[in-house]
DNA sequence: CTGTTAGCGCATTCAA
DNA sequence: TTGAATGCGCTAACAG
């Protein structure tokens, strides 16, 4: 329905040369061409047709944003839909387009197979001129996959290798101020719930719990440290777990498995904070909801997404420079009453 | 990198013609010579090239979610990460690419200008084989703009117009059914928090509520009625509006909102379920974390997604067919502690 | 069953 | 500054 350069073109009296160049802001046409082009694409609403431009330039302008793999059951968790705010806002602000690649949560096989599939037709297919990975295990086969394809990519979370871009916030840090939070408050017996260990974020998150404890020159007691999986119920498991261990505080990798934490610490009778603390990570709006509110980590979710794109865009338009950008974002430690107030 | 039909063919010692019969599973080709073609196909890695073929096609496979406008503040409510979820599975099952459209929260007029824009650019410029559209006003310009252009599209929600397919739930059943409860256990002023009223959702909530007040025969005290938007903070400054005039019931027509409520009443020294009963809508993971756990109706999201992509797959894929898809999934109400359980 | 031919709509040399 | 020619990689008649 819309016409075709060509069009214009004929309706300008013009060639389709002088009508792309306008398109594309050339500078090389007299302006009063150029006027008289602009006018008849008003009028006509041309629009220039996406696929024919890719199969010429070679570029999407589209983005893909990838969750990999069984993570996608995290997809209840606030965590997704304020990342995938900041990244579309900043798409917009950068006129790309945002292509969403999630998995599905069927059986491994399956889903393995899917993945494959996927990766083959949308980044060998050219779909794509670049993807923002966000929330995959360390391991997974995807990393490998794009570095030998040539995909310009950004990571959420680190990922260590030389030729690999990432956008990450301060996990360790984040943890340790945590953790510290509770040792001044005077706890001694303090437990954690980590995220998978096989995340960066899970990783990093355990070892701040680590320093906090050497810092203060207190052994780690592997009793009390039990791995989640972000979600509430892995936090109820976990929490199950570290229980008979008797822990006055717990730090848990993240609100929602603070949350399944506070639900079983209540089933099992203790109150908190008042039997034991608990603190969070991530600060999603649940977290000021509860009861009691949660002291958690604050991370800038939005930021981080708004900032892996705009990495990815740089990268794709500078392809000459061979940069590799890691950005750490800033944590905040937000107390509220989930981790009691007073000394001990 | 990867190589063309061209190269395939030459390697295969076939035509262009048949490398694309092949990989289109054209059923005219020689089985000696598909298996040949296949070999070259895997051993060098061949994809078609996705702007190539949509060049050629017309079509893209890929189908876009717009989510319009000012909505997006809503985008932390888990409501939209669960429609996703099913959005994406259902492409993924389908072998579509889901394209992602949000808007900025920006400055409304700025706002405006970039949906133009890129409504332009994403449909005009035929990114997209198709749209489902969630959460828009009921008057929002999209929808006339969609049936102009000829655009195939599926509406999460009711609207109004002969040619508009749409996937809904019975959000006024639901709401009957929650207010209906309430007026068992023998409340007499309940009021509601309503959504946005230039949501449908929003419209169906509320005629919900007044048809359980009229089936008994109980007139509609407007006092008792505050608009909301969805959010917790629009449930908190509802709820502020409403306290004066003392319901001993809510009806809120979100979890988010209820959840607002009962922070405000908490804060004005009122117990829910003791003093005031609290009912929601959506049934979202928040519901059974928060305290009381919330009385709520739930509503199949991912279910709804799931099937506005398969009404659009079949839009699509038979574009024959003049039908009309009207899909309206059913409630359930969900029974916790909010709203007490003994008559009073 | 297979190859040849002709576009799909645009960007981009190269001449003029 | 402008136009003509060429090709991006693929599909789809049409012959054979």
């Amino acid at each position: 329905m819309p016409p075709t350069l060509e069009e214009v073109a004929k309706l300008a009296g013009v060639s389709r040369s002088t009508v792309s160049r306008v398109v594309n802001q050339h500078p090389n046409v007299r302006p009063e061409v150029r006027e008289r082009v602009w006018e008849v694409i008003r009028k006509t609403g041309y629009q220039p047709h996406a696929a024919a431009r890719s199969l010429a330039t070679r570029r999407t302008r589209v983005i893909g944003l990838i969750i990999p793999q069984a993570v996608t059951t995290l997809f209840t968790d606030p965590y997704f839909p304020i990342l995938i705010r900041g990244i579309a806002d900043a798409c917009n602000a950068h006129n790309y387009h945002l292509m969403l690649s999630l998995f599905s949560r069927r059986r491994v096989q399956e889903s393995r197979a899917r993945q494959d599939l996927l990766y083959q037709q949308v980044l060998r297919g050219r779909y794509l001129d670049g993807v923002v990975v966000s929330s995959a295990p360390l391991d997974d086969p995807i990393f490998p996959r794009l570095l030998e394809d040539g995909v310009p990519f950004i990571i959420v979370g680190r990922y260590p290798h030389e030729r690999a871009n990432y956008v990450d916030v301060d996990n360790v840090a984040g943890a340790r101020m945590a953790v510290e939070h509770l040792l001044r408050l005077g706890h001694e017996r303090v437990a954690t719930i980590t995220g998978p260990l096989n995340m960066c974020s899970g990783q990093d998150r355990l070892e701040g719990y680590r320093q906090a404890l050497a810092a203060r020159g207190i052994p780690v007691d592997e009793d009390l440290i039990a791995e989640g999986d972000f979600t509430e119920q892995g936090g109820q498991a976990a929490m199950r777990r570290l229980l008979p261990h008797r822990p006055t505080a717990v730090f848990a990798a993240s609100d929602m498995m603070a949350a399944g934490a506070i639900k079983v610490l209540r089933e099992a009778g203790l109150r908190v904070p008042e039997d034991v603390a608990v603190v969070g990570f991530d600060d999603i709006p649940l977290a000021s909801m509860v009861e009691p509110p949660l002291t958690t980590v604050r991370q800038p979710i939005e930021q981080t997404g708004g900032m892996a794109v705009e990495l990815l865009v740089s990268l794709l338009e500078n392809p000459g420079e061979e940069t590799v950008h890691w950005v750490v974002l800033p944590t905040e430690l937000v107390i509220r009453a989930s981790c009691g107030g007073r000394s001990r």
